[in-house]
RNA sequence: GGUACCAUAGCUCAGUAGGUAGAGCAAUGGACUGAAAAUCCAUGUGUCCCUGGUUCGAUCCCAGGUGGUACCA
C-alpha cells in the first residue's frame, strides 16, 4: 500500500488547525505539527496552539514537545518528524503535516543538508567579533575560509554570513562544499495543499486574532517568560513586543499594534515562500469537500 | 446664519516664487539549507476636493461650490 503525506500550508491565522483537523477525522488518522513555536510547551495563547478540544479531535504530534530552554531546529525537526512518519505510516496509510513555519516543511519535503550542529562557544565567540568588529570582519573570514560562497551569500545578511563560518570552523572545510542541492527521496508521496483567501481578509483574520490573544491572558503569559526574554525561542511574534513594552520601550497599545503589524508580514513571507512551490494546490479554507475530492484523486492515481 | 483656517499617497503631513509632487508610518514585491514567527534586500502606490476664471501652462493665483475644524451669533 502506498503511503501518503498531506501537508497543508498557508499564512498565519487562515485556519490550518481546523482544516487539517477536518482532513485528519477523514482519513482516520493523525497530524503532525510543523510550527517552530507551537512546539515549546510554554508557549500557547501567543503561538495559537490548538485547544484542548481540538487536541482531542485528532491526534496531534510535536506540539508541546519541546521547552523554550531547549536548543531545537530544523535539523532536528527533520529527523524527530521524519522517526515519527515512519512510526505513524505502520498503522496508517495517510498523514497530516500541517504548519506555517516554512523550513521544518521543507525539511520533511526536501531535506535539508547534513552539517554538525554547532558548538555554543563558538558562535558565542563569532556573534561577539560581529559586534564588536562588524560585520566586515566575518565577512572577511568567510571569503577565506569559503569564497565559493562568499560570491553567493547575501552579504547584507549577518546571521548566513557568521553561519556559513561557523561551519567552515566546525568542519575545516568550506560550507559551499558540504551543500549538496539535491532533494532527499521520500518513501512516501507528498500531497500539498495550500489555503488562501483575499488578503484583506487574512490580515482582518489576524488583527482578530491578536485581540483575541490579549484577552485570554497573552501579557500574564509573556511576563512568565520575561527572565528568559534573550532565548531564541522567544525571539517571536507576540512576546517580543509585549517585553519590549514591559522594558519600557512603547505602550501597551503600540505593542499590540506592532504585533498585529508583524504577524501581518510573516502571514505575507509565508505566502511568499509557499507560493513558489508550483506542486501546492490552493483552496479556501471552507472548501473542505473540495480538497478532500483533490486529495482523493491524487491517491487514486498513485494507487492505480 | 457670519467670520477665519484647512482640503495633497491608505494615515499624519510637507511642498511647488505657476512648468502635474515627497517624507514618516502603513503597504507591496523578493531572498532563504541547523536561530526560520529568525535574518536580510528592494519598491512611491496620487483626478494635489469640485466647477469655472486668469495664463502658453493651475495642485499652487482669483471666484463660486462642497466637506471639515475653530470662534462669533
Amino acid at each position: 500500500m502506498q503511503k501518503f503525506l498531506i501537508v497543508v500550508v498557508g499564512p498565519t491565522g487562515i485556519g490550518k488547525t481546523k482544516t487539517s483537523i477536518e482532513i485528519a477525522k477523514h482519513y482516520n488518522t493523525e497530524i503532525i505539527s510543523a510550527d517552530s513555536r507551537q512546539i515549546f510547551k510554554e508557549l500557547k495563547i501567543g503561538t495559537a496552539t490548538p485547544t484542548e478540544d481540538e487536541l482531542k479531535e485528532a491526534r496531534h504530534h510535536n506540539i508541546g514537545s519541546q521547552s523554550i530552554h531547549d536548543y531545537y531546529s530544523a535539523w532536528e525537526f527533520e529527523q524527530d518528524a521524519l522517526k515519527l512518519t515512519e512510526e505513524l505510516f505502520k498503522n496508517h496509510d495517510q498523514l497530516v503535516l500541517t504548519g506555517g513555519s516554512m523550513m521544518y516543511i521543507d525539511a520533511i519535503c526536501k531535506g535539508i543538508d547534513e552539517l554538525p550542529t554547532i558548538d555554543q562557544q563558538l558562535r558565542d565567540d563569532l556573534k561577539k567579533q560581529h559586534d564588536t568588529e562588524g560585520i566586515e570582519s566575518i565577512r572577511r573570514l568567510l571569503k577565506q575560509l569559503d569564497p565559493v560562497f562568499y560570491e553567493q551569500v547575501d552579504l547584507m545578511n549577518h546571521k548566513r554570513v557568521i553561519h556559513a563560518v561557523e561551519i567552515c570552523l566546525m568542519t575545516g572545510k568550506p560550507y559551499s562544499s558540504l551543500r549538496t542541492n539535491t532533494i532527499k527521496k521520500r518513501p512516501f508521496h507528498i500531497i500539498k495543499v495550500g489555503l488562501e483567501l483575499a488578503r484583506e481578509e487574512v490580515y482582518n483574520r489576524i488583527n482578530l486574532r491578536v485581540d483575541q490573544m490579549i484577552e485570554m491572558g497573552l501579557l500574564e503569559e509573556a511576563r512568565q517568560f520575561y527572565p528568559y526574554k534573550e532565548l531564541n525561542s522567544l525571539n517571536t511574534v507576540g512576546y517580543k513586543e509585549i517585553f519590549a513594552h514591559f522594558d519600557g520601550e512603547y505602550d501597551l497599545d503600540k505593542a499590540i499594534e506592532l504585533i498585529k503589524r508583524n504577524t501581518r508580514r510573516y502571514a505575507k513571507k509565508q505566502l511568499t515562500w509557499f507560493k513558489k512551490d508550483t506542486e501546492t494546490k490552493w483552496f479556501k479554507p471552507t472548501e473542505f469537500i473540495n480538497i478532500i475530492s483533490h486529495i482523493d484523486g491524487l491517491i487514486l492515481n498513485c494507487n492505480s
